[in-house]
DNA sequence: TATTGTTATACTCTATAACTATA
DNA sequence: TATAGTTATAGAGTATAACAATA
C-alpha cells in the first residue's frame, strides 16, 4: 500500500464550475440584449418540452426555489411571452404555456447563446473534440441529480 | 435568409452549470470528512503550484474576494495546514505556504474527490470518453476568463 | 387535513467601504 | 499617496415560515 500521492489531473468539478461561471457570465450580456435574465430564459427554457405545468413543478425542474420563480412568471405573463391560467380541474394549480411570442424569444435567445458558445469551442477545440465534449456532457447532464450523488 | 430554428442541443452553459452544482454538491460530504470547506479546499489547491504568493494574488487566482478568504487562511493557519509569515522585504505583504501536514491534507481529500469523480465517469462513459471529456474540460479551463468572455 | 400559489421574514453569502500598517 | 491586510457594514440572493384559496 504505497502512500497517496499527487493526481496528474485537476479535479472535474474545479474545471466545470469556474467554467460554468465564466460561460455564465460571457452570456449574460446577450440575454439582456433580450430583455431576459438568467432565471427567467431558465424558465422559458424550462417550459419547452411539456407546454403546460404546474409552477412548483417548474421550479423544481430548472433548479430554482418556488419563491424564486414567481416574480419571474408575472412579468413574462406581464410581457406576453407565457400565459399563466387556472387549472379547471384543480383550481389551486396554474397552466404554465409559452406564447407564440415566448417561443420566438426563447429561440432567439438561444441561438444568440448557442452561436457564441459554437464559436468559442470552434476556435479552441477540434471539431470531433467539441462532438465528444457536447456528448459526454449531454450524458452526464441527464443524469438524475440522485445519481450523481450516489457514492 | 431562413428563420431562427430551434437548436438540437441543450446549451453548453446550461448542462455544465447544473452539472457542477450536482458535483459540489456531492463532494461537501468528502471535504467535510476531512475537515476542509469547499473555499479552505480551495486555498489548498490554490497553495499548489507555488508554495508562497500575497493573500490578494491567491484571492484572484481561486476566483474569490480578498475579503472572503481571511477568515479562512486564519482557521488554516491554526491547524497547522498553512503558514502565514510577513515578507521580510515587504512587510506588508504576508506569505503563503503549505505545512507538510496541509499538503497531506490537500492530497488526502483530493484523491477522495477524484476517486469519486472517476467511479462517476466510469459508471457512465466509456474510458474513452472520459479521456476526451476531461482533454476538452482542461484545454478550456486553461483559458484566461478574458477569452471566455472574448465575444 | 393537505396542497398550490403567494407574501413576508430571516438568513446566508458576497461585495463595498472604512481603518491600520507599512511603503 | 498608494498598497496589503483587516474589520465592519451594507447589499444581493436565497430559503424558511406564515397565509389565503382550493381540494
Amino acid at each position: 500500500m504505497s502512500a497517496a500521492r499527487r493526481p496528474p489531473r485537476k479535479d472535474l468539478a474545479a474545471m466545470i464550475v469556474p467554467l460554468g461561471r465564466a460561460l455564465t457570465a460571457a452570456e449574460l450580456p446577450l440575454l439582456r440584449e433580450h430583455g431576459l435574465t438568467m432565471w427567467a430564459y431558465s424558465v422559458l427554457l424550462g417550459l419547452d418540452p411539456e407546454p403546460l405545468r404546474s409552477q412548483a413543478a417548474l421550479a423544481e425542474a430548472i433548479g430554482a426555489d418556488k419563491t424564486r420563480i414567481i416574480g419571474v412568471l408575472a412579468d413574462l405573463e406581464a410581457r406576453g411571452l407565457i400565459t399563466r391560467t387556472p387549472d379547471p380541474a384543480d383550481r389551486r394549480v396554474r397552466l404554465l404555456a409559452l406564447t407564440p411570442e415566448g417561443i420566438r424569444l426563447r429561440d432567439a435567445a438561444q441561438n444568440a447563446i448557442q452561436s457564441r458558445e459554437d464559436a468559442l469551442l470552434a476556435r479552441h477545440l477540434t471539431p470531433e473534440q467539441s462532438a465528444a465534449l457536447l456528448a459526454a456532457l449531454a450524458t452526464l447532464s441527464a443524469l438524475p441529480a440522485e445519481v450523481l450523488a450516489a457514492r
